[in-house]
DNA sequence: CCCGGCCAGTGATTCAGATCACACACCGAT
DNA sequence: ATCGGTGTGTGATCTGAATCACTGGCCGGG
C-alpha cells in the first residue's frame, strides 16, 4: 500500500513507522518525481560511518532501515551518544541546511539501508518547493527538541538514577504493556549506555544492580523488561 | 541609513550590529511588505516575561534591544540559563514552528523593544514566500547549533574549571586586544553564572578566586578583564 | 543615618561517583 | 577444548564539588 498520492522516498522501506510524519514523505506529485530524481539508495554494513565529525557537510541521509549512532567527542576522548537514529529519520541536516561541517559522527549500529541526497540538489530543492522548505525548517524544530531535551537530562537532573531512570522511561514509550510494563531488547553495551547519560560503565552496572533489585527492571538475556513505568517516574522527579 | 532594497524589520533598531545575517532582514520587497503588516512593535521594562515555559505558543519576538535571558526550570527548582540573547536574535521560533509549547521561559536582562510576529501570521508568511521558509530553516538551525554547543559543555567537560573556561572564552570572543586580552561588563551574578556552567554559587566564587590568582582574569567593578585567551584555552582543553 | 535585602567570599564537612583493580561469564575462532 | 577478546559485576579508595554555615560588602529606601 503507498500513499495515495505522489511518490514516496521510503517506498522502498516497508519498516518505516511512521511514514505520514516524516520529511520528504507525501509530498505533491511534481515534487516528489523531482526528489526520485535527485536521490540515491545504499546498503552500509554494520559499524559503517556515514559521516564524521568535523567533515565538510556533503548531503543528508534519510534512514530507511537499521539504527544508526549520532555522537561526538570531545580532544581527551571522552564520548557521548547524543541519539540513537532509526528508520525515517534525517541525518546531517542541521549541517547541511547551515553549510558547517557535520556537527557529529553518524555510524551504523546493525545493517541498514538509507537514501542519500546531495547538499546542492536539496538546497535547490528546497528553493523549488516551499512545501519541502517547510517540512525541512519543521524537521530541524525536532531536532532542536531533542536537543533541547538532552540538555535538560545533563544539566537538570542531579544523579546519575535520574539520568538512567529517564532513559528506560525514553526506551519504554514504546510498546508497553497494560499492566505498566514494557519489553524490549538491549543492544547497547553498558559502556554506551554510560555515553548517552553521562556517566562511567561502573556506574551503569551498578545502577543496573540496584534497578535489578528495587525490581524496577528484570533482565533476561538480550531483553530488558521495564516492571513500572511509575516507579521510575518517581525516580525521575525525586 | 537603510537597506537598499525592501523594508527591514530592524529598520527602527539602530543598535542591531549585524542586520544582514538576521532572519527577515533584507526580504524582496513584496515579503518585507507583508512583514510590517504582521508584526507589532512593544517595549518591555527589566524583568518582562516574554513567554514562559510551558505556555502555548503564541509567535515570535524578534529582539531589538536589550538582552534577554533563556532559562528552564525542572520541577525541584533547579534552574539552567540556556542563552543569553541579544539585539537581533529571534525568540520561540522552534515552539512556533512545530507548533509545541515553549520550552524556555524568556526574561528582559534590561528594558528592551521586540518585534512580536504571531503563530498564525509567521506560518501564512512561509507558505506565501519560499525564501522566508528557508531563513527561518537556517535561523532553526542555527539555534541547533547553539544547543548542541550546549550538550558539548554540559556532557563533554569534567570540571566546572572547564566550564567556567569555556563561557569566559565565548564572552570574549567579542572584542578582543591585538594582546590577547579582552574586556567585557559583567552584569551576570555568580549564582546565574552557576545556572548557565551547571554548578553552585560558591563554585562559581571559587573559581573567580582561582583564575584570580593565576592571574587569568582581573575584576573591577563590573567590568571583567580576560588577561590571556591562550591561558583559558589550555584548561578547556586539559 | 541606619536598616534590610541581595550578593560575594570563604572555611569545614560530607558524600556520591570516578578511578583503580580485579574476577568472571560469554562467544567466536583456532 | 583452549584461548583471546569483549563485556559485565563488584569491592576499595580517593577526590572534588555540593552543602552548610558563617561574615562582610554594597545599595536603595525609609
Amino acid at each position: 500500500m503507498r500513499a495515495p498520492y505522489g511518490l514516496n522516498i521510503l517506498d522502498n522501506c516497508v519498516s518505516c513507522p511512521h511514514r505520514q510524519e516524516h520529511l520528504l514523505c507525501n509530498l505533491g506529485l511534481q515534487a516528489a518525481q523531482r526528489l526520485n530524481e535527485i536521490k540515491s539508495t545504499a546498503v552500509y554494513p554494520k559499524g559503517a560511518m556515514l559521516f564524521i565529525e568535523g567533515q565538510q557537510s556533503r548531503g543528508v541521509f534519510v534512514l530507511c532501515t537499521g539504527k544508526v549512532k549520532l555522537s561526538t567527542t570531545s580532544r581527551e576522548g571522552k564520548t557521548i551518544i547524543t541519539k540513537i537514529s532509526d528508520a525515517g529519520d534525517v541525518l546531517g541536516l542541521n549541517a547541511v541546511v547551515s553549510a558547517q561541517p557535520y556537527e557529529v559522527t553518524a555510524e551504523m549500529m546493525e545493517p541498514g539501508q538509507a537514501n542519500f541526497i546531495p547538499r546542492e540538489s536539496l538546497m535547490h530543492f528546497m528553493k523549488e518547493f516551499p512545501e519541502v522548505a517547510l517540512r525541512v525548517a519543521q524537521q530541524l524544530s525536532r531536532n532542536y527538541y531533542t536537543a533541547y531535551e538532552e540538555i535538560r537530562t545533563l544539566g537538570l537532573a542531579t544523579s546519575p538514577s535520574e539520568k538512567f531512570a529517564k532513559l528506560l522511561l525514553s526506551w519504554s514509550t514504546t510498546s508497553t504493556q497494560s499492566d505498566g510494563s514494557s519489553q524490549l531488547r538491549l543492544n547497547l553495551t553498558h559502556e554506551e549506555i554510560g555515553e548517552i547519560i553521562g556517566t562511567t560503565r561502573e556506574t551503569v552496572s551498578r545502577l543496573f544492580s540496584e534497578f535489578r533489585k528495587k525490581q524496577l527492571v528484570q533482565i533476561k538475556g538480550a531483553t530488558l523488561v521495564i516492571r513500572s513505568r511509575p516507579a521510575l517516574e518517581k525516580i525521575v522527579q525525586s
